[in-house]
DNA sequence: TTCCTTGATAGCTTCGCTCTATAAAGCCTA
DNA sequence: TAGGCTTTATAGAGCGAAGCTATCAAGGAA
């Protein structure tokens, strides 16, 4: 079995195009076309259906996805591992983010710099089902995201710290309690971010335990976004606490803390927890372990 | 990555030997030689330690031992998959028992047959740390050992009996009391498994709870070898139910069960929980959840 | 010393992956 | 419907890697 012929086979899933993964690959178009049709025989099996076109993977090809993935992602570890043996880690450290923890990946990786000075990383903001999915299919090393609302499965989790909501709003512009009431934010002119994003699931799951409902005139799908909004006073929006970290410098912003959500949502790093584990797996929880965020962070 | 490279390397790590290992893969001692050469010159360390003579690994080596492991695992059970994704199982599978649960390995073994005639089934009595370690390095697709006592980390597990003790004596030999006090035990000549074994660290275990020690005046690593000197006559033993059962029909034999011990000892199917789980693996789960042993071992 | 075991080397063959070039089959547009 | 574009398969050559047999070199044992 040739872990190349299987990374061929994976490209052409990922690519959905015979071109464009050889591409990815390296290699000429034929020589991928060649290498799925030897992969084929040796397994006895069509993977790829396709008349004149890529059309998709077989429903044997689906079947042996997950393992395909693994195989490549063993022959990948088994390179870290001899690459680890002896001396630093090298290579590309592939982390994955929620939008909410995005200022706290900047401790995490700074701290993998230090410990790991040869290494490269690589961050990319992404859902929670999204890392999930992408830690699963080996295409991510580590991901920062909640650990406890709709928790991933197969994965092991350092907690980092604990997110608290803030509101927000401009200091011209929409008046905001001191002491806010979970009734208030009802009334208040809001912007959020979509439905479909995790902290906004959250959120609307802590205010329907009380029987509350958030109507936002705007929705968005970043921070970036919201307070660009905020910032011209006709709306106010809610943040993690995090954020509001950033935010410590700005003249225009007023923050005001959201009543108390309890212990807040728990924020960590995971990894697959797929045995054994590799080298950057280990590596990650090992800082993540020892990481002492800067304040502003609610410890857990 | 070559996969047969990988498979060189672990076939020398298993037989510590160049030529034996050659063979074991099919292949001339000169291939063997080459191959290992040029995985140490692909991966730029040297895995083994040689001079004139197989020395054993490397710290590398040793190091990159579980990702080998796991990967030509990986490579196995994508071919298995593509080999299952339609039709039914093929292959060998690769049981292992602790000796006290063999009586058991019959009904599962031939459930397992039922239902997918084209399976092969390799069964070995092991000690329940070697079931653990051989899961972990891959080298067993399932095991059927005891889930509570000093419980296999990494592993998932299906429940399948419990498992009691009874006192055993030939009908001429010993004479044991019909009911029995834990206190008759430790009078009783004995001959029993050896300490290193896990059935009789249980039973060790039980009776110190209440204060008393076993003196066997035999020990032995096998049941069969119990029962032989039971029969003598001069003494009596221990054995699990399981086993009981098979005596039935025998006239020289005489059991009287133990006072409770409980629950018993839960003994079950596991399987390594790495993900994802290979369709031998899964074809086992699933076939033990259904399995329903014969009347003589309690159901949990 | 002599023999045997054990691993490495040499030389050759074969197999299979890779390339470039080109063909075949749809699809879109004119 | 013809022409051009896109997309995948095929052909043939080149080359490198992995396999084999035969043989060598170095220790250890008799």
């Amino acid at each position: 079995m040739q872990t190349r012929l299987v990374e061929y086979f994976l490209a052409l899933e990922r690519e959905g195009h015979f071109a464009r993964a050889a591409a990815q690959c390296h290699v000429s178009q034929p020589t991928l076309s060649a290498g799925i049709a030897t992969l084929e025989a040796q397994l006895g099996k069509r993977l790829i259906r396709r008349d004149r076109k890529y059309g998709g993977l077989t429903p044997e090809g689906e079947a042996i996805l997950p393992w395909a993935r693994q195989l490549v992602a063993a022959a990948e570890a088994l390179g870290q591992a001899a690459e680890t043996a002896r001396g630093p880690l090298k290579g590309e450290l592939r982390l994955g983010a929620i939008p909410a923890a995005m200022p706290a990946i900047g401790c995490l990786a700074t701290a993998m710099l230090a410990r790991y000075p040869g290494l490269n990383i690589s961050v990319r903001a992404l859902t929670s089902r999204q890392i999930e999915r992408e830690l699963a299919a080996f295409e991510l090393d580590a991901g920062l995201t909640y650990l406890d609302f709709e928790p991933p499965a197969h994965a092991l989790s350092v907690p980092l710290y604990a997110e608290r909501a803030m509101l927000v709003s401009a200091a011209d512009g929409v008046p905001i309690p001191v002491v806010i009431d979970w009734a208030d934010l009802a009334s208040l002119p809001l912007c959020l971010l979509h439905q479909g994003m995790q902290n906004r699931r959250i959120l609307d799951a802590r205010l329907a335990e009380r029987g509350l409902a958030l109507r936002p005139l705007v929705t968005a799908d970043s921070y970036v976004a919201l307070l660009g909004l905020v910032q011209q006073g006709r709306l106010c929006s809610i943040i993690p606490d995090s954020h509001a970290a950033l935010l410590d410098g700005l003249r225009w912003a007023r923050t005001a803390p959201l009543p108390d959500m309890g212990e807040g949502s728990r924020v960590g790093v995971i990894v697959s927890d797929s045995a054994p584990m590799g080298p950057l797996a280990q590596a990650v929880l090992a800082v993540a372990r020892e990481l002492r965020l800067p304040p502003g962070f609610k410890t857990i």
